[in-house]
RNA sequence: GCCCAGGUAGCUCAGUCGGUAGAGCAGAGGACUGAAAAUCCUCGUGUCGAUGGUUCGAUUCCGUCCCUGGGCA
């Protein structure tokens, strides 16, 4: 096989193989390390599908590896300060400006990530209006009880999408906002033409759990500690700490007196362990809502895997 | 060799005054469109160590054997 030269790389507004280039998987499947191979192959840029990463300052803790980039571009890193609220809406936004801007490039654009909902909102199109926080609804909601706060969602706005949490009164809060914003949004551009092809990086349970341990050691020795400890000495409050992510959360916990270091390894370990086992129900859904994942076996050299995969979609005319 | 105590779910154990059993942990599956590394839901059949006996019926009572701890020699 050949791998294709940079700048010959089918990447907009042709009709055959694919415009857009997703790498998925849970945590430590070596996501980042394929999408930048890749990149290398395929003229690309990889933009960031990773809710915690954006946050500056924050790199062991959210397994940046920023040395594994190299000279590849990547976007949606470092975009936030701790502390900032950054959410599905903005990702959006983001990640479709930045494929705007790197097809302008004639690049490829590459998602790499495991925060499954993003990649869906793109890869599902997700149709998000631009409702921003409206303080005068907030100061007269606020006023309800969150029971009738709930009733009043549910009643007004049966076909809200967030199911999940009805019983979170900041989210009822924010899913009314937006029910009752909607009308005034300002109308969503289209989506642009996408052919997208996701690959998906997937490990035996008991190998990925070795490698979630070997990893959440290395990152000990690396000082992930004392970068939740800076953070908080800089003035970021444990109650923000312990919303971004679990290192951080269980890292807090322990910086406060309330776990001994043992009881924050093993906890983390298995609250990670847990983590990578929801991604990938995420995912399944993903592909029975009508996503297809390329697998690739993480044991079993998945760049070459990828590289067959990639090449045989060049090939065969696009039919998203 | 003798005397105790045990052998029940992947692990630690509970229980059945005889009617084939259930907790915790571990594990698994799922929901989910604005905090998503969030939030929430569901899932426990296993020769009850083996083998005889008593019994309508034994994981439970009795005998023998095996294994594991501990003690005595």
């Amino acid at each position: 096989m050949t791998p294709p030269v940079a700048g010959e790389v089918p990447v907009c507004g042709n009709s055959h193989g694919f415009d857009l280039l997703v790498v998925l998987g849970p945590t430590a499947s070596g996501k980042t390390r394929l999408g930048v191979a890749l990149c290398r192959e395929l003229n690309g840029e990889i933009i960031s599908a990773d809710s915690r990463q954006v946050y500056r300052g924050m790199d062991i803790g959210t397994g940046k590896d920023l040395e594994e980039y190299g000279d590849i571009p990547a976007h949606l890193l470092d975009i936030a300060e701790p502390g900032e609220e950054f959410n599905l809406f903005a990702f959006q936004r983001l990640c479709l400006q930045k494929i705007d801007e790197i097809r302008g490039r004639k690049r490829l654009p590459v998602i790499v990530g495991g925060t499954g909902l993003y990649i869906d909102a793109i890869l599902r199109r997700y149709r998000l209006a631009e409702v921003p926080v409206n303080p005068d609804l907030r100061a007269r909601l606020e006023k309800l009880d969150t029971e009738t706060l709930a009733e009043l969602l549910v009643q007004s706005h049966p076909a809200q999408h967030n199911t999940t949490d009805l019983c979170n009164r900041e989210r009822i809060l924010r899913a009314l906002e937006i029910a009752l914003g909607e009308a005034n949004a300002p109308v969503l551009p289209d989506f642009p033409e996408m052919h997208p092809l996701v690959l998906g990086i997937r490990w035996q349970r008991e190998t990925l759990r070795e490698r979630i341990a070997l990893r959440l050691r290395e990152r000990l020795q690396q000082g992930m500690i004392e970068e939740v400890a800076g953070l908080a000495a800089k003035g970021v409050s444990f109650t923000v700490l312990e919303r971004y992510g679990l290192e951080y959360r269980f890292v807090s916990w322990f910086l406060q007196g309330k776990l001994s270091h043992e009881e924050m390894y093993q906890q983390l370990l298995h609250a990670i362990c847990d983590f990578s086992k929801r991604q990938m129900t995420w995912f399944r859904r993903m592909e029975r809502l009508g996503v297809t994942i390329h697998w690739l076996d993480g044991e079993n050299d998945p760049l070459a895997a990828a590289r067959r995969i990639v090449e045989a979609a060049q090939e065969a005319p696009n039919n998203s």
